[in-house]
RNA sequence: GUCCCCAUCGUCUAGCCCGGUUAGGACACCACCCUUUCACGGUGAGAACCGGGGUUCGAAUCCCCGUGGGGACGCCA
């Protein structure tokens, strides 16, 4: 059994679009499935722009949804080089055996491919113009995805452009043939390109590969695939915002593919196990960020308290979120954290969320404010409350709960009697933690303070 | 316009290949429960086989035609 190679071929344009990521995740997947080899290469041909800068957002990006490569730039291998800028030799080699084969001819000074058939010309309405055509029998093209595919190629194409440029669809073939891959796992877009590669592969002689092209991503809103431009398109914006790796990741694979029963959240081990070509869908998908967030809350519940805190560290100094030396002490600040993580649903709401643990001139939320001191005698209870800290026992959320069930039942009111007042308190909010856990993580003078604080506006 | 691909709840999908299901799950939405606020969680509801023909005792499932959606028609990749 011959072993599986293949490939991810992006151009360095700046950005890492979400489909780039999924079909490099379906090409990845397959060679962990495998055992085969996951083959980085970089289509820079023809860009004015390309800089190292592009080149890193693809490898950052890559490496931070774990998609390691075993052949390609930084790595190395043994067919490289890996971008195409450094390849010009193997094309000329190649573009030789063409010329060799009497498959090539030169025109308006670029280069042609030769089809193979009897010419003729037709007027060609959509594009206003004359065009030679070539009576040729269709290329058929099995695929793994879509089954078989018949297309007729009936017009000569460019592969060296006139500035003496390959163009892609040279290139790309010609890669592939000498990096020796076996699948070729892309977008459904290239679906009509196919047929040229086929023809280019066999007028090279070369075993074509096996195809499988993949659904495409729909934007949320409105027609049309995702594009660069889309909102949500970017995964830098994830990486920023504080995303877990694994829940995109996690929601990308189950984009275009399922495990045919109803797993969906799984660790990747598993997906690696159970992914494979036809279990890949034939429709396009529409993205959506609703369902992203709600696999990455899942994810962020589940983190240990160890990752979870060096993430939201990383995206509060990301976000400049302390001022020059107004940062907590670590213990205080994982404190905050350990005690935010179970109520949250992503990272990016953290700041807002436990803004009033970092500071002692919070506002109080006016609705809030209404709505716990509108009722009852929230004086009375926050000055009971104050006598009871004072000297209550704050070393456990236990502990604290307990001497403030026993206050509340001694005056027979329920709990949320003090609750709201003192959450409105030491929060300014009504919503946040449990009420016993602020105390616990604020400390006894803190919270006195802050209570003492309320008292004095009423 | 030509060519290619596709079609199950609003969305992601299972079921289709090998016809017989109360057409299942998840997200979202709504209600209720839990509760110390807010979340989480639990329970429940509403919600789909694009249309038309055919084949068949029987079609989401097989075939054809429409329609709809997507993609490609560059000296971009």
């Amino acid at each position: 059994m011959s072993q599986v190679r293949v490939r991810f071929a992006p151009s360095p344009t700046g950005f890492f679009h979400i489909g780039s990521a999924r079909t490099a995740l379906f090409n990845w997947l397959y060679a962990r499935h495998t055992g085969g080899t996951f083959v980085l290469r970089i289509e820079d041909t023809d860009h004015a722009r390309n800089s190292e800068e592009f080149l890193n957002v693809i490898y950052d990006s890559l490496t931070w949804l774990g998609m390691t490569w075993d052949e390609g730039p930084k790595v190395g291998g043994a067919y490289g080089p890996y971008r195409q800028s450094e390849r010009d030799h193997v094309y000329k080699e190649y573009l030789q055996k063409l010329n060799d084969a009497g498959r090539t001819y030169e025109k308006d000074g670029a280069i042609w491919f030769k089809l193979l058939g009897e010419r003729y010309e037709v007027f060609d309405d959509h594009r206003q113009k004359t065009v030679t055509k070539v009576k040729a029998a269709p290329t058929v093209i099995e695929d793994q995805i879509r089954g078989h595919v018949e297309r007729v190629e009936d017009e000569d194409f460019v592969i060296v452009r006139s500035d003496g440029t390959p163009v892609f669809h040279f290139v790309n073939v010609v890669d592939d043939i000498a990096m020796k891959i076996t699948h070729v796992i892309r977008g459904e877009d290239h679906l009509s390109n196919t047929s040229k590669h086929v023809e280019l592969f066999k007028a090279f002689g070369a075993p074509v590969p096996s195809f499988a092209h993949i659904p495409l991503i729909l934007k949320q809103n409105g027609p049309g695939k995702m594009s660069k431009r889309d909102q949500g398109a970017l995964v830098e914006e994830y990486q920023r915002r504080g995303f877990l790796s694994e829940a995109l990741v996690n929601f990308l694979c189950l984009l275009g593919w399922s495990p045919k029963d109803d797993s969906e959240k799984m660790p990747i081990k598993e997906i690696i196990e159970r992914f494979d070509l036809p279990g890949v869908n034939q429709t396009n998908a529409r993205f959506d960020e609703k369902k992203l967030a709600h696999m990455n809350m899942v994810y962020v519940l589940e983190q240990p308290a160890d990752r979870f805190v060096a993430l939201a560290q990383a995206y509060f100094d990301r976000q400049k979120v302390f001022a020059e030396g107004t940062a907590p002490t670590p213990e205080y600040f994982r404190e905050v954290l350990l005690l935010s993580q179970p109520k949250i649903k992503s990272i990016e709401e953290l700041p807002a969320y436990t803004s009033y643990f970092f500071r002692e001139d919070f506002a109080y939320d006016e609705k809030a404010r209404a709505k716990a001191l509108g009722k009852g005698e929230p004086k009375v209870r926050l000055q009971e409350l104050q006598a009871l800290l004072a000297t209550a026992d704050f070393s456990s959320d236990a502990a604290l709960e307990e001497a403030m069930k026993g206050l509340a039942t001694s005056k027979g009111l329920g709990f949320g009697e003090y609750q709201s007042v003192a959450r409105l308190a030491v929060s300014g909010t009504n919503v946040g933690p449990g009420i016993t856990g602020i105390f616990r993580v604020l400390g006894r003078a803190k919270t006195l303070a802050r209570i003492e604080r309320l008292l004095a506006t009423l």
